[in-house]
DNA sequence: GACTGAACTATACC
DNA sequence: ACGGGTATAGTTCAGTC
């Protein structure tokens, strides 16, 4: 164990009060009650571990109407409970009334103290009494209940002060066990005005090579370690090749694998980060070296306590360590980044590419018994770059992990693992006390069935498009939509009525447009008395327009993190209610909400074309019309005149102005493609959207070619230049003088192998990789392409054809030609009255240009 | 065995 | 189980003749 600095006792009272910044949340029971243990940061830089608890209680919603009496007798009932249960005594310590809010409505509630958090659950269960309605508010997680309670925030600066422990017996003596500089109990905490981004953290990458992809099946080969100062890889392997080198002076050698382990967890006690890094290390390495040190029967005693890294078993394997904060890049990014990323894949290799512009180095896997002596040196650098560039994504990710954790009031680890859902929940239940509030429960497992049960609902609004070339186009859109619907027509579970409210005169009430639920037309009336889900959809509304319009003026890391975290937040609503596993879900909420964006969507489409403009096109909250002869003073006016006529606090906004586009027709028949267009705006940026060239199981040069076509088609008005190129095109693959790299198609495995019913072609292709032992498991992208029939059959289905990318084989330009090149580009061609097939073949001459 | 619509599958848009 | 519905399009499957 690390020696702790001795604190000087005759300086304590000068000494024992702190900035501090909170990181990781955990707690402890000591005497059988809940204990928070936070581990942070002083200002130096010193680690703190921060003791303290808070009130555990639980709220019993009582009937109306119900008589004083009856409630003295409920809580004088109450007030005796006690449980002996998981080797615990809990009991109620005291019993309040108060007046509260559930869903909006007034409430009289009991506040029932416990002294432990774990048992409210049980004590639940005992209150199934007469008189008791609902049981709610402990099902939030002691941290979660903690941090609202006490209001000590996830990254925000605080003075704290309390007693300072040192080898105290106090909590069994957790300062002891506990590797930090500084640990004390809590007395006094007040948030000062630090900025959040003084705080510098400290980051750990680490990232294992090894044999055997299925979790503890092969040998740890190596394991990189990267950080501010320090880049390392351990190995036990080509021990020569390291004696023999000075270039490797970052390999440190160690004898076996079990040393290996050992000095990782040396290695990390040492730098002691706040956050140690990994990318799939939550699904791989993390766990992957837990398994290896039960083989060897040691310890991965990475925790500030020492203790190993505890898992947990959800949809997706979550490992957690003591103090340090474990986080798994991959997840983060695949939630709330993978969006607004254009990588194809989320590897490390792409997404580093794209976000900090560096590749993992280059290496060939092979298994270590067939390594080369002098290919170690590959490896271990290769080792090394993968752990350079989790590193450097993790403090490039940093200001959007800090600013959602800011948001949500979650610490990072869970703010890291969320999904959009959990954003928005969390952010809803850590403002509830502001309007009175009593958190409702998760919905229980009979309850989602129930929920997952109904009938679909319909969504949005996709106008019919017609295909053709377009000039001068202008796109509106609103702003926000669905949460902004939210906000003006007051719509949520709290506030939707049973039924409509009868003979009024002056409408008191929201009422929803006509929509079909459950196979009946219906509408929904809401409340006109803002709501604390709606009022929090507008804090959500106005702070992500707020934070946007801060990042345009000043662009930083810090302010573009802070307005995305908004805009996802905001994004988010809608599919919150909509979600069957969420707290405030509301079916009736969700359709009214999509009703709205029907109606209004539609509205803005005839007003459009009342004020002399052709519509174009139109999705969701989207409208494209041409603007004709209307300069764009006259098309901004026109865009106020719409937003004057808005409802509540909906508005369009101008999303930009093109100088062309083109919509085609879909693949079988004459009608219009939705969901797919192209745009060139004014500084001829093209803008594509839905077109093969987006979709990444289409070939590459099928995608190359067809954005050329666009490119060319809507920067010249004219199709001549891209007809001679798409020639050209034909003409190569014809000569097989395409290289076979452009022909690969990915497509990705979307589940375990074993449970396809129909096998398509990338099926055959995982099936060959799996033949060549190569792990296949859901979710990994297959490469292969279409060769040349072997059997000479003519009626060859295309996955006889199939071969990966490095078996040998002329790939087969009927297909190639047919089925990639041909229906990328022959639509586009089709707007000019262009038949494509009829060209290429010669069978008929059709005179350009005379559409 | 050829033809055809339905089913299955992947991926995009908002 | 861990945001929703709308939409296009390829390939295979299964039923018909």
């Amino acid at each position: 164990m690390t020696l702790k600095p001795l604190i000087n006792i005759s300086n304590l009272s000068q000494v024992n009060s702190f900035k501090f910044i909170p990181i990781d949340y955990d707690y402890f029971d000591w005497q059988q009650r809940n204990y928070i243990r936070i581990i942070g940061r002083d200002d130096k830089g010193k680690r703190l571990c921060v003791i303290d608890s808070c009130d555990v209680y639980l709220w019993a919603i009582l009937e109306k109407d119900i008589k004083e009496k009856e409630i003295k007798n409920i809580i004088n009932k109450i007030s005796t409970i006690k449980l002996d249960i998981k080797g615990r005594q809990t009991k109620v310590d005291k019993v309040e009334i108060h007046n509260k809010k559930f869903l909006d409505e007034p409430v009289k509630a009991l506040k029932i103290f416990a002294t432990n958090y774990k048992d409210l659950h049980d004590i639940a269960d005992k209150l199934d009494m007469k008189g008791i309605e609902k049981r709610r508010g402990y099902d939030l997680g002691f941290e979660t209940h903690y941090i609202i309670e006490k209001q000590i925030l996830p990254l925000q600066w605080y003075e704290v002060s309390g007693e300072i422990l040192n080898n105290s017996e106090k909590f069994g003596g957790i300062d002891i066990a506990l590797d930090v500089d500084i640990c004390i109990k809590l007395e006094k905490a007040r948030k000062i005005e630090k900025n959040s981004a003084d705080f510098k953290p400290k980051f750990l990458a680490y990232d294992l090579e090894c044999d055997e992809f299925q979790i503890g099946k092969g040998e740890i080969l190596m394991i990189s370690l990267v950080s501010e100062n320090l880049k390392k890889v351990i190995t036990w392997k080509a021990k020569n090749l390291i004696k023999d080198n000075n270039l490797l002076e970052y390999v440190e050698y160690v004898k076996d694998e079990a040393e290996l382990i050992e000095k990782f967890v040396e290695h990390v006690k040492k730098i002691s980060p706040d956050f140690l890094v990994g990318y799939f290390s939550d699904g791989f390495d993390l766990p992957y070296m837990k398994a290896r040190a039960e083989k060897h029967k040691i310890k991965l005693s990475l925790g500030l306590d020492n203790s190993q890294p505890r898992f947990h078993r959800g949809n997706i394997l979550t490992g957690r360590i003591s103090g340090i904060v474990h986080i798994d890049l991959l997840r983060f990014i695949q939630i709330a980044y993978a969006q607004y990323l254009s990588s194809e894949t989320l590897s490390l290799n792409e997404v580093a590419n794209e976000l900090i512009g560096e590749r993992k180095t280059e290496f060939k896997f092979k298994h270590s018994s067939k390594i080369e002596h002098s290919e170690w040196l590959k490896y271990f650098e290769y080792n090394l770059q993968d752990s350079v560039l989790t590193f450097k994504l993790a403090e490039k990710i940093w200001p959007d992990l800090l600013e959602f954790s800011i948001t949500d009031e979650e610490p990072i680890f869970d703010v890291s693992r969320f999904g959009l859902s959990k954003h928005v929940e969390s952010f809803i239940l850590h403002n509830l006390d502001k309007y009175n509030e009593i958190p409702e429960k998760r919905p229980t497992y009979e309850e989602i069935g129930k929920r997952k049960n109904q009938l679909p609902s319909v969504g949005a609004f996709v106008f019919q498009p017609s295909p053709g070339l377009y000039e001068d186009i202008v796109f509106f859109d609103f702003t926000s939509m669905h949460t902004s619907i939210i906000v003006s027509f007051n719509l949520s579970k709290g506030t939707l009525l049973e039924k409509k409210p009868s003979g009024k005169k002056d409408k008191d009430y929201y009422e929803s447009p006509e929509l079909e639920f459950q196979s009946k037309k219906t509408r929904f009336y809401f409340k006109k008395q803002p709501g604390f889900f709606p009022q929090l959809c507008k804090e959500i509304f106005e702070k992500r327009k707020k934070f946007k319009a801060e990042y345009k003026q000043n662009p930083s890391p810090i302010s573009k993190a802070r307005s995305s975290a908004f805009k996802v937040l905001s994004a988010s609503v809608h599919g919150y209610v909509a979600f069957f596993g969420a707290r405030y879900h509301s079916s009736e909420a969700s359709n009214s909400i999509l009703a709205f964006v029907r109606q209004l969507n539609k509205q803005a489409i005839e007003k459009t074309e009342q004020a002399g403009y052709k519509v174009i096109y139109a999705d969701t909250d989207s409208i494209a019309f041409s603007r004709a002869k209307a300069n764009k003073q006259e098309v901004k006016d026109f865009l106020n005149n719409l937003n004057s006529q808005l409802p509540g606090i909906m508005e369009l906004e101008l999303e930009d102005f093109y100088k062309r586009g083109i919509w085609v027709t879909k693949r079988s028949g004459d009608l219009g493609a939705k969901k797919k267009y192209a745009l060139l705006d004014e500084k001829d940026n093209l803008k594509i959207r839905g077109f093969e060239t987006v979709r990444r199981d289409w070939c590459g040069l099928a995608r190359e070619v067809q954005s050329k076509v666009i490119k060319m088609i809507l920067e010249e008005g004219k199709n001549e230049k891209a007809l001679n190129f798409v020639k050209e095109i034909i003409k190569k693959i014809k000569n097989r003088q395409v290289s076979l790299q452009d022909l690969i198609i990915k497509t990705q495995l979307k589940k375990p192998l074993e449970e396809y019913k129909a096998i398509s072609p990338h099926v055959i292709a995982a099936r060959k990789m799996l033949k060549q032992g190569m792990p296949i498991d859901a979710g990994i992208l297959i490469s292969y392409y279409i060769s040349e029939s072997s059997t000479g059959k003519k009626k060859e289905l295309v996955r006889d054809k199939v071969k990966l990318p490095e078996e040998k084989g002329q790939y087969d330009i009927e297909y190639y030609l047919n089925r990639q090149i041909l229906p990328a580009v022959e639509n586009i061609f089709q707007v000019f009255n262009l038949d494509l097939k009829e060209i290429i073949d010669g069978k008929k001459q059709t005179k350009l240009g005379d559409f």
